[in-house]
DNA sequence: ATGGTTGCAAACACTTTGCACATGA
DNA sequence: TCATGTGCAAAGTGTTTGCAACCAT
């Protein structure tokens, strides 16, 4: 095993939630950190490959549920029958799902936490978090006219 | 195979986007008129076991498809590795997924749609659905403290 | 009658688990 | 050193597919 790119302080981001800097571990979090947006354990696989790092779906999966308990990432799921996964520490933001080239795009700006209040006033129901993703055609799409 | 209620207007409605009334599929319309809540696979093969109706998991899969095809119901996740399904043909509403009990609620208000105009004019991205839903504790489980 | 539907079995994709070996602190 | 992590293989879910028999129209 080769790590990628020791000069990252992934270590010690780790370090703090007790876990140990594996190479695979340091490389899991270095992708996720570059390309901010949600990528699923396959995506995951195939960095760790390019990067000559040799592991197996397993510990993928064992490292990504590791994350999730310490609170490093979230899961999320945009109805493909599989899971994605992205940096728990950002801000508040949702998804733009192009369903023609499968592209996603971030969109920060949320006025949910009013709808929350009124949940918590109305229902009674206790809000923790909530996801809400766009499913349409990003522009490029529409201008390759690409889609129906 | 026995039918559960010849009264109902399923076969009509089947008949209407070209579906052959079976019982199973006459079913499988009555257990989502009647929860009008989201239900995945087992709990529809649960209800035909119910009603005497034998089948497996692949015809229960099969009917799900083909009522999604034709535009019958939704499918929706709720980041629990399976898919849920709802009548399609419902007002725009969205869900409080107790994390506790799992019980579900449906809400309905939503002021999305101002959004969605937002979008196509940052982005240029034309939305054409999107998912919303809040996960927390419902009141019942509140009061019996059954949460953390 | 006949083409759409189903049951069964087998396969598939994604994810988890058991256990012996390897490794970071 | 030694608890924590990993590789491998096997199993567990959820879902799809091939094919012969079946049944709604």
């Amino acid at each position: 095993m080769k790590r990628i790119n020791p000069s990252h302080n992934c270590k010690d981001e780790l370090n703090e939630v007790e876990l140990r800097a594996t190479p695979a571990r340091i490389a899991v979090m270095d992708l996720l950190e570059k390309t901010n947006l949600p990528v699923d354990a396959t995506m995951i696989k195939d960095h760790l490959d390019k990067h000559h790092i040799d592991t197996d779906p397993a510990t993928v999966f064992r490292i990504l549920n590791m994350f999730l308990e310490k609170g490093l990432i979230k899961q999320i799921s945009f109805n493909e029958g599989k899971f994605r996964y992205e940096l728990a520490n950002r801000e508040d933001h949702h998804h733009l799902i192009c369903q023609t080239c499968g592209k996603i795009e971030d969109i920060s700006e949320c006025a949910i936490s009013e709808l929350e209040k009124d949940i918590k006033k109305k229902k009674g129901f206790i809000v923790s978090h909530h996801t809400l993703e766009f499913y349409g055609v990003c522009h490029d799409c529409q201008k390759n006219q690409n889609y129906i």
